[in-house]
DNA sequence: GTACACCCTTAACAACGTTAAATTGAACGT
DNA sequence: ACGTTCAATTTAACGTTGTTAAGGGTGTAC
């Protein structure tokens, strides 16, 4: 399974192949059949797989303190807690949900090989149960804690595979996106032109601005509303 | 390419080959290399079509006046007005996530086709360029309306896609996800097997909770940030 | 009437996911 | 030492896919 994911990354979604994932294993490729049902059932497994490195992600990230945030992502966005504290809930929420990007970003189309897959076994439901339990005890009811959920979530999965798509993958650097190319091209649209040296840089200060308008918006209208 | 697109609907992603969709014209595949570079060309192309399609439901939408909502999509939320009145930026833009995500629904696979595909032509630029004209006039800098719409959009493709993928495709309805049995496969996680019935029914009120929260937050961390 | 752009055909290729059947290799009881 | 059983893999093959190469018609322009 790991396999999977290191022929992902030299190869990327599209030259994923059966025979070479048994190649990269040393063996012949009709063997694969015997550990996974199809191909599906690998992409399934794969999917599953990153879920599980993402809950691993955010426990390292939890544990390893608040400070120390010197890793691949770095980002960090400035803090924006405005007047008083954040409420205690929104650091776990949007560290869940940077610890998945930051996974996905990982692997070459980590965002098309996650989206819209179903998970395998059940392992998975410990982490979402950690989270919306945090959540229910932070105020939220059931239905509002899934809905906050399911909204970063999109969003996260949604931003992934849009910044995979237009930045090129980063283990590799290739397949990019000259925005320079894009406005001229949108020459006779000026916003437009000039709002994609927006969207197309700083990838991590806007993952990190659109978090936050999620997490302050999740704030107002499913937490306060049932008070 | 509407051709495409019919041949999408019938078959999926999954049956989407060039042989069918030269089968459907009356025509040799390789024909079809003459009006397209390759298989993925087709499929930006298709992508950009769709967006052609959101826009015009957009414009639809808003000349056809507020109150007459009866269409496909229907859900409206009932109103989120909590004091005073919403903004006038956020209708629209709230309303062209609707458009878009209701486009994609229309098609199976929709989201997977649309997401992190690139677009074709200039024409979508108007369309875009209106979205941010709308957004700067309301107070918005530029930059802060692009990440607005890069958010909300980012949250509508990722929605799409988690929806088509767990609800099954629309059009055909096949393919679908028994939320029962996965709230049986989680029995030992709870709180993560009872807000799948949270999550994975009535979408559409799903999606407008979401999109409310996205609205308020912008509105908190984007636009009254840089007053 | 010949040149040229347009649109399509037939033939073929390597590569893909997948299936069926035969084969290896180790573990085990007798 | 032998036969059985089971897990894991091999070889061979099938149908289908995206794509290329080479060429055949049909129209309009000069």
């Amino acid at each position: 399974m790991g396999t999977a994911l290191r022929v992902l990354n030299d190869v990327g979604l599209e030259g994923l192949t059966l025979r070479r994932i048994a190649n990269e294993l040393g063996v012949q490729a009709p063997a694969l059949y015997w550990h996974v049902k199809s191909k599906q059932d690998l992409l399934d497994e794969m999917a599953t797989e990153l879920l599980r490195r993402a809950a691993l992600d955010f426990d390292e990230a939890r544990e390893g303190g608040g400070g120390e945030d010197i890793g691949a992502s770095g980002a960090s966005g400035g803090d924006r807690t405005g007047e008083g504290s954040a409420p205690g809930w929104q650091e776990p929420y949007a560290q869940a949900m940077r610890s998945l990007r930051r996974v996905l970003l990982r692997y070459r189309d980590g965002g098309k090989v996650f989206g819209g897959t179903r998970f395998r076994g059940t392992e998975y439901g410990a982490h979402m149960d950690r989270q919306f339990a945090a959540l229910t005890e932070a105020g939220f009811e059931l239905r509002a804690a899934a809905r906050a959920v399911m909204t970063a979530y999109a969003y996260t999965i949604g931003y992934v595979v849009e910044e995979q798509s237009t930045r090129g993958d980063m283990v590799t650097g290739e397949g990019g996106f000259d925005v320079d190319v894009r406005a001229e091209r949108l020459r006779e649209h000026p916003l437009a032109a000039a709002a994609g040296y927006e969207m197309f840089t700083e990838y991590d200060d806007g993952f990190e601005a659109g978090l936050a308008a999620i997490a302050a918006g999740v704030e107002a209208t499913l937490l306060r509303k049932n008070r």
